[in-house]
This record gives structure tokens, sequence and C-alpha cells, in this order.
DNA sequence: TTTATTAACTAAAACGATTTAGTAGATTTA
DNA sequence: TAAATCTACTAAATCGTTTTAGTTAATAAA
């Protein structure tokens, strides 16, 4: 526009600015000129107004159930810095795993005309996920998904992890090994819990869980349950958690009651904490394999946003959690 | 458009969707047909079309060092949870307190027209802070700031928290203190040295400070530093730790090499984090008022979003942290 | 009865790009 | 020498809204 002072139609310009002149058979003394003054103004092209036009607005929505949570945030950093390098921004946002603020969420940016989006999904909303990919909207799940529809997903054998993680607690001589989890009815949640049950009855010792409803979990209601839960039950020597912040009020709870038990008691959580390392006894984890995940739901964002449209073929990563034995699950 | 197959124009159902239909005298029998209808076809207007008309996004950037980091983890939530109320979006981004990342990141989403930007500077991004308020786009610094540039900022009174941390060793009987800092040179960093050294100098008691240089701030030669710091000057029985970073390797380094050296030192770090209290032993810690400084910077941006343009006058705000003594920092 | 006023709309410009379909003149081919 | 092709551009439509400046018909005032 405005460089089209210089005796030049704004298609020209356009083509210009978008690589196009050779292509498009433009002399190089204009492609010379065009150029020079964009740069002398430091023109910045209006990137509304090109989404507009192109549809594309180069962002994809990262969207988990809290960003402060450390895994959360840990992966978003990651996913960051590989979109930044594609030349893609992220736009992170919390749906505290509750399906209206999800749905909002979906829909608002929907509108926003975002490029893709990278969701951990809440239980309610397979019908707005179904919607997004209806619509060609790349779509790519992680930590859970819906086993009945055709998505693109990455995630962890959460059975898996938890089997082998009960297993080290039995190998290390436990025998009244206690889980901790939620009450949410989600795929992550309920493998981790048929690992441990697995591994314990193949073991032929007791299963022990409790199961704190969801929004309970960081209130004092739900230390509450913690608290009655282990010292009713003190003959247990052994506790899995099943994710990060159960572990964190648990640890609370544990030193609260009972300070000395934490050097008795066998401990895994599920996620890993750089704080775990130098925790006195330092706690053993089950660390999901980060980067890997991070990569892997990039990859296939990417591939989709390229538009690669083999719409048939959902691509279903399943990848391997690592146990990180520490001090907490040694045999006393 | 779609909607103006009910035979009216486009106009009118813009005025409708608008909620200017009474203002503009359109009759009820059409307000009703158009609400029905776009209603019925679920019609979702195009906020990016809208975005180019109105030059407004309802977007917020908030670019901070480390969006994985703790700290600005939870402020981003707390940010973010404000910003959903007022109908505004807010996209998180880490700049690695870099310059060339932090000056490509506001271009890009200047161009994209964000509405409002909330930023932790990195050192010589003055100009492009500069840049924008001329361009009267809202600018809201945090956590850090220019002395000598006009801007709004909130930061906290580093030198009085650092001071009275200090002093709450010296006031525990800790003789020998060291300060764990960086060397970037800017003003939060800045005044918690000075805080750190007029305490310690008013008791008369020596000066010992580590100066990480940024770059190795998690490397293994930042641990090697910490290391030989604190071995070679083993007399130490207190070290204060100027960031949250520095804690996390300093408390690996004392880990490594001398476990038993935790239960003697003082110990205070500057930002809190959930697992300090529930760390062996808990951690003294200098918190930030989160939730102050969130619904601070909001304020503000809200208002300058507002457009209440008194542009002379900005807003700088200095908010005071708390000191949480907890075990690490009791005498011995 | 003519002129103002108002109610109930609408045409068209604008936001700032991209892109399709030309066009005018120069050069090549038949 | 006329037709075809190519070079170097450009006009105008388009994306989906908002908004200004009308227009027409009905009602009120003179």
């Amino acid at each position: 526009d405005i460089a089209s002072k210089l005796n030049v139609s704004i298609t020209t310009v356009s083509f210009v600015l978008n690589g196009k002149g050779k292509e498009k058979k433009i002399s190089d003394e204009v492609i010379k000129k065009i150029q020079d003054y964009t740069e002398l103004i430091n023109f910045k092209p209006n990137l509304v107004a090109q989404s507009l036009r192109t549809g594309k607005t180069k962002i994809i929505v990262f969207m988990v159930e809290d960003i402060s949570n450390y895994f959360f945030a840990k992966l978003a950093r990651i996913i960051e810095d590989i979109a930044y390098d594609k030349d893609y921004k992220v736009l992170f946002c919390s749906n505290e795993n509750n399906d209206k603020r999800s749905k909002e969420l979906i829909n608002l940016f929907y509108e926003r005309q975002v490029d893709g989006f990278i969701i951990i999904p809440s239980t309610g909303i397979r019908k707005d996920i179904e919607g997004l990919i209806k619509n060609n909207v790349p779509v790519v799940l992680f930590d859970r998904y819906f086993p009945d529809l055709k998505t693109n997903y990455v995630i962890i054998d959460n059975k898996d992890a938890a089997k082998n993680a009960t297993q080290h607690l039995i190998d290390n001589h436990f025998k009244k090994i206690a889980f901790i989890t939620t009450d949410v009815q989600q795929t992550q949640m309920l493998d981790r819990l048929r690992g441990y049950e697995e591994s314990v009855i193949k073991a032929g010792l007791t299963s022990n869980v409790l199961q704190i409803p969801f929004k309970d979990v960081n209130s004092a209601k739900g230390k509450g349950l913690m608290h009655s839960f282990i010292s009713d039950n003190s003959e247990f020597d052994a506790v899995f958690f099943s994710t990060n912040y159960l572990t964190q009020s648990g640890l609370e709870v544990i030193k609260e009651s009972n300070p000395d038990l934490l050097k008795e008691l066998g401990l895994i959580t599920f996620d890993d904490n750089e704080l775990f390392r130098i925790y006195t006894p330092t706690i053993s984890a089950v660390a999901q394999p980060l980067e890997e995940i991070g990569k892997k739901i990039m990859h296939i964002m990417l591939n989709l946003l390229k538009g690669k449209d083999e719409k048939e073929s959902f691509q279903q990563i399943v990848l391997k959690a690592k146990l990180i034995p520490r001090d907490s699950s040694k045999s006393k």
C-alpha cells in the first residue's frame, strides 16, 4: 500500500515480498527497488490481514490441565521451542480438566482460526474433538485419549509403567503396598491402576487403593482422606502415588503426621520433578519421556499442518516411561 | 453473510449480532429472526476478520524467561485466569533472558496486533520496549525494569527482601553467610545483592559473594563453581541463594558433596516452591506475593487496554516480598 | 398539503493483505 | 506480415467483518 508510492501496483509489491518475483517475471530492478524501500521504512506486513486472506494463523494451541504443573510446564517449553523453530507460535491454556472450560477454549480458538490443537482432553469433550477433526483441524491428543475415537495421540504405556514400578517395590521386599490415585475415569489413571493391581496380585499381595475425588485433590479434604487412609492402615510399608500433585500432598501429609515414616516407607511417584533428586530421601519416580513426547507430538502436528492428508491413518503413539529408582524405594 | 439469506442486509445482521439492534432501530421481529437463525446454524463470527477491522485481537502476550520455571508458571496461571475473566486470551512465551529472542518475539506479536504486552525484559531490549510505548501499545514490565525508562512496572522490593532474609540468618546466629547469585546486571539481582551486603556489613560480618555466569547457571560448570566455592570456604555456616534455579543446583551440589551439611547449614532461597515446605529440612524462602503481583499487573494492563490514556502517568508498583522461615534457617 | 422527523433498514467503503485473470507492448514463429 | 508467445506488469475480486452515510416509507408538525 504505502509501498505503492513508488509507482508500482500493490500486486507487484505483494509478489516481490512473497518471494514470487522471479516466478512472476518481475524485473530485477523493480524487485530491488521494492526490497530496498521496504527495508528502508522497515515495513512489517499485517499478519492479521494475511491470516484473513490465507486462513492460516501460524498458531498452535496447547491445552493442558494446568500450565503451572511441572509436567505440563516442562512439556510446554519443549513444544514451544520446536514450534518456534518451524515458525509457529504456541498458545498455552489451562482447562482445569473441566469440560465447560475446555469447550469454551476450543470454540474460542477455533473461531480465531488457530491452525492446530494439542490437547489433554477432559472426559466430556469427545464430541468437540470429533467436531474439530471433521472440520479438518489438526488435532493431537496426549496423556490420555478416547478409546473409541479415531484421533492422533501420543501417550505412554501407563499400565506397563505402573506394573514395573510396583514390581520394583515388590523386588525391594515391600509387602503391603498402597496405591493412591484420583477417581477420574480417564485412560491414563485407569491404566496405572490396572498396572498396579496386576503386579500386586501376581505377587500374591493384596491391593490397597485410595481414590481421592478429583475436586478434593488439592484441598484439606483430600489431605484428610490420605491421612486417615495411611494412619488407619499403618501397616503399609510402601506407597505408590499415581500422579504428581498427589505426591505433593501425600508427602505433606506424611511429613506432618509422622516424619520418621518417610525413612521407612517405600515410595514411588508418577511424574518426576527436578527437586525429587535432591529430596531427603531422594524420591523414586516414573519419569515420562518429556522430550520424546514433545517431539512426537510436534512431528505429528507439523505433518498435519503440512496437509499430508492421509486422513484415514491416524497416528497413535505409545511411549515407554522410565522408572528412576532412588532412595525412597530401596529395601529398608 | 450466509445469514443474509434471510433477506436482510449484512449490515443489519452485524448490528444485531453486536447488540446494537435497539440502538439502530431494527425491528424486534427482524432481531428475533436473525438471532434465531444464527443460533440455529450455530453461527460463529470470524474473529480474524473482526480483528482486522477493529484492530483489536483480545490477546495479551506474557513473556518470561522460561515458562517452565515454577515462579513464572504459577504467575502465568494467575494472569491467565484474570485475563479470561475479562475476555482476553494470554499468549505465553519464553525469551530465555536473551535479547535476540525477545526482540523477535516482540516484533512478531506486534505484527500480529496483540493488544498488550506483559514482559520480563532482558537487558538489551530497552529500545524495543520504548518503541512499543511510543506506538501506544500497552506494556507492563515486571520482576525488573529499566531505571531510566518511563514505563509501567510491578516489582518487589528486592533489596528490602534480601536485607530481611539476611538479617534473619544473622538473628539466628549464623556468622559466615554466603550469597550465591548470577552475574546478570539487572535491577532485581543487583538489589538483592545490595540488600545482602547491607545487612551483612551492618552486622559487622564479611560479605561472601559468588556470581555464576548466567550461561553456566544450569550446566555442570555452574555446579562446579558452586562446589569449589562451598568446599573452598567450608567455614560457611549459611547460604543465601538469589534465585530459584540456583537453589536447585545448589541443593544438588551440597547433597552430592556433603549431605550432612544440609542439616547444619543455614539456608534461605529467593522464590518459594511448594516442595520446599516438605523438604528435609524444610527450606526457608523469600516468597514473592504471586497473587498480588498478578493482580496488579492485570489491573494496570486492563486499564491501559480500556484506553484510560493518562499517558503521562506510568504506574510503578513496588510490592513487599515475604520471608517464610522454615527449618533450614533456624539456629542449629 | 407540504415539509420535517423518525423508523427501519441498506449500499458501499474500509481493514491489509493474496491471487486470479487480464493487458499492453516486445519478441518470436510461421 | 500476421499470429502466437512472452515479458513485465496491474485491476479488481476476495477473505469476513465493522461502520459511515445514505435511502425509503411512514408519521408528525406547519
